[in-house]
DNA sequence: CAGCTGTGACTGGTCTGACCAGTGGACTAG
DNA sequence: CTAGTCCACTGGTCAGACCAGTCACAGCTG
């Protein structure tokens, strides 16, 4: 034989993977949208022609790949759900446990990511969304009166704008999916909020310099601001060894 | 009643998700290791008292989830898997084709990163890893008379030792997922490779000069140069109206 | 007529028991 | 000690059954 053609290991490819694939297909090329049904299992099993445990078991990993969700005695069938990042912050949570992923790892990457959407975002802001900023931090000011949870939720909607600005959903999905991950470890190795109303202040204090950035338009001095917010928020939970990788990030 | 307490909405837990909450603790735990096996799934129906269609649902979804992988015949039970980023990047390549992520927004995410990983590695960097940042350079030297493959490899290799230089491995398998989403999207919509020395030879060009920024210490310009070899490399793939966004990440 | 209610046809969740092709370790023959 | 055979056991799939829950609708009540 002049050359022996590259094999590739082959391994059995079940039933259900079958049907997993037909429907992720279906969904990618636009067949099946987010708010449609399936049919019914028992439909399902006509269809594709295979038993009632097959069907179930492709079910079961869409989904646990969030792609739909059961529920008994709906006579719609299963439903094809909107994307969300459950899912990816799922996976993220297994890296940070199986993988060793250290808290500075994670609050590294969020300081990465933050400042460099408030980069991208002091450069590409129009006026309008410059006072949509600001309309954002009157209402985190209100909401340090209120509650610890609005002030959260204000804190939220302004990075959504700020990401809407720097036209990236990558990065603010990034951002929220390994901020859900930092708040889990740390409410689980510390039990913490203390003086709730003074961190509030310094933080608003910290978007509201941020903004001032944004708005003479330098986004170096933004990103800065921001990451050094960042580190000064985190930086107690994480080990004095492990910290100069995050200072290295400041600059 | 004084104050009615804030009820949680409850959703029906299913038997198999309980199996494998079971398992991912024993896992989070440390009762389980890569490596190690399951019991088969006849055992598993005795020690968890539920049917065999319980307990294969629940190694699905586990499979799914890259935790275990069953093989037919193996007396020793489904075997626990090492993470791999094979899950997460499925799930990002879902996000981008059902959230409609653009190239431009995974390509300045990747832009982000690696600019970030450079500058931490520029700071944190001794003597001995700057000779094995030039020494996997002169690798990619050699490797562009041998193949693409072998050039991809040893560009790989480079970005791994920045990763370990930086200390935060969570950037760099980002850093690599992304990589394969942007590969699979292009491949899909250009098939391309013109002239491939001509851009192996640049892309050397390209980490030549990012390397001295780092012998340099300078941070700042390592980071820079790297966005935009990287935007150099990637921007003709993009739509001129998307690129404003990158080249704001370039300063 | 409007609004409530009871009912029944369906749903998904779970179980039982069965068959098959394939695997790998133990056992045997050399 | 090695090479080959064999068989207990594995996971993959199927068929059929039961249950609790849901929802649409017919029919009743005011």
């Amino acid at each position: 034989m002049a050359e022996s053609p590259r094999f590739q290991p082959v391994q059995p490819v079940r039933a259900y993977e079958r049907i997993v694939e037909q429907v992720e297909d279906a969904l990618a090329r636009g067949d099946l949208a987010p708010g449609q049904r399936l049919p019914s299992e028992r439909e399902l099993v006509a269809q594709f022609a295979v038993s009632r445990s097959t069907v179930r078991e492709a079910l079961r990993v869409l989904e646990s790949n969030g792609v739909v969700r059961s529920r008994p005695g709906d006579p719609n069938g299963p439903e094809i759900l909107p994307f969300s990042s459950t899912a990816l912050r799922k996976q993220l949570v297994r890296l940070a446990r199986v993988d060793e992923l250290t808290l500075a790892e994670l609050i590294g990457f969020r300081m990465i990511m933050d400042g460099a959407a408030i980069q991208v975002a002091s450069r590409l802001r129009t006026p309008a969304q410059l006072t949509e900023l600001t309309d954002t931090l009157t209402a985190m000011r209100t909401a340090i009166d209120v509650d610890f949870a609005a002030f959260s939720e204000a804190d939220l909607a302004f990075h959504d704008v700020i990401a809407r600005i720097s036209r990236n959903s990558l990065i603010e999905t990034c951002n929220e999916v390994v901020r859900g991950v930092v708040l889990s470890l740390i409410s689980n190795k510390i039990a913490h909020a203390p003086n709730s109303r003074a961190l509030m202040l310094e933080s608003l204090q910290h978007h509201t310099e941020v903004v001032d950035a944004i708005r003479d338009g330098d986004g170096t001095a933004a990103a800065r601001i921001a990451r050094q917010n960042m580190y000064d928020y985190y930086a107690g939970y994480v080990p004095e060894a492990e910290r100069e990788a995050l200072q290295a990030l400041i600059d």
